[in-house]
DNA sequence: CGACACATGTAACACGTTACATGATTTG
DNA sequence: CAAATCATGTAACGTGTTACATGTGTCG
């Protein structure tokens, strides 16, 4: 979903053609989610098909122009007028598999929250120091930066009340009081 | 992906039929993440295929049970052994939104902004609810419950340093010192 | 010339998701 | 009996992803 409607957003500051729409989004996003130029293509054609692009010729260098229709700029509209529900966010892998590590045998939960915490924290590192690099004018880069800093700080977070958990646990097992 | 490794380690407890595993996975995740009962097949059927489960024959009353093969032991170990990394999460659809929020006219960035923190606020308060309704028992619902709580909390934080960040870059523009 | 960036596209596949068909068993 | 729950499956589709084929233009 992100993709398509990320090209629709695109589309509507400017028709454009394909590889610009490639360019154009690792730009915006400070590549942080690469996108294969294979699949602006498919996504495309998959957003004419729908209605939502027009192939408007070419702009006299033969390169295939893409706008927004009416329908395409509708939908733009209420994407941006509609929170993201927690709902339609895909499953998170790492709670999955913290939940279902818990009763897995010859599997030590507490090893893979530390395994973790040490992968996490070398990425904020590198987040952090990405954001040190940034010049400050690219705000919608600094912006997705600074997105991937809080859920990394909030993952460490939270892989630090899961060992808590985890030792609480371990004591009420052993009889220990809490 | 989570889907897969996730049937496999409610395999590695355990052999059981599709019903069995669906019960058992919406168990364990607290319904967060709900997994619709046709995908329990299919996915065992791609398992099957992938030879990382084996369908072995049918307990006395005619269900279809399914146990981890050898391989399917391997690829479960891998799993836990092995951090998720950052590359390897979907895109994050609000973040890319914001991003391209900026430059898309006939959009208020701080209106998205707003609208999102209400939403998010709204879920946390329910999230809370629940985790105050919840036993102290089921140790993985309550990871679970968790980690979508710290990512509410980080999300609300987040959309604050942009409304921020946006007040700044308004500032700036008018000429406003900084 | 050779390497590299520009540029477009397609085929095939993986995964997730829904809708639908089908039937057995239980229970109010 | 009717409704609900248990139980299995399939067809079709949407989206994302990769690998590959193909060609142009430019620059050292």
């Amino acid at each position: 979903m992100s993709v398509k409607l990320g090209l629709l957003a695109l589309l509507d500051e400017q028709p454009m053609y394909g590889y610009q729409l490639h360019t154009t989004f690792k730009e915006r996003t400070g590549g942080t989610w690469p996108l294969n130029i294979g699949q602006i293509y498919t996504t495309l054609s998959r957003l004419e098909r729908d209605g939502l692009v027009d192939a408007a010729g070419d702009d006299g260098d033969g390169h295939q122009i893409y706008a927004l229709t009416d329908a395409g700029r509708v939908e733009l509209q209420r994407w941006f007028a509609t929170p993201v529900a927690r709902a339609d966010r895909p499953r998170d892998e790492l709670a999955i598999k913290l939940s279902l590590a818990l009763s897995v045998a010859g599997v030590d939960v507490r090893e893979v929250v530390q395994a973790q915490r040490t992968a996490t924290l070398r990425d904020l590192q590198d987040l952090t120091r990405q954001k040190f690099h940034a010049g400050e004018d690219d705000l919608a880069w600094l912006l997705a930066l600074d997105s991937l800093i809080f859920q990394a700080e909030a993952e460490v977070r939270w892989l630090d009340s899961c060992e808590e958990r985890l030792l609480n646990n371990q004591a009420f097992k052993n009889g220990v009081r809490r």
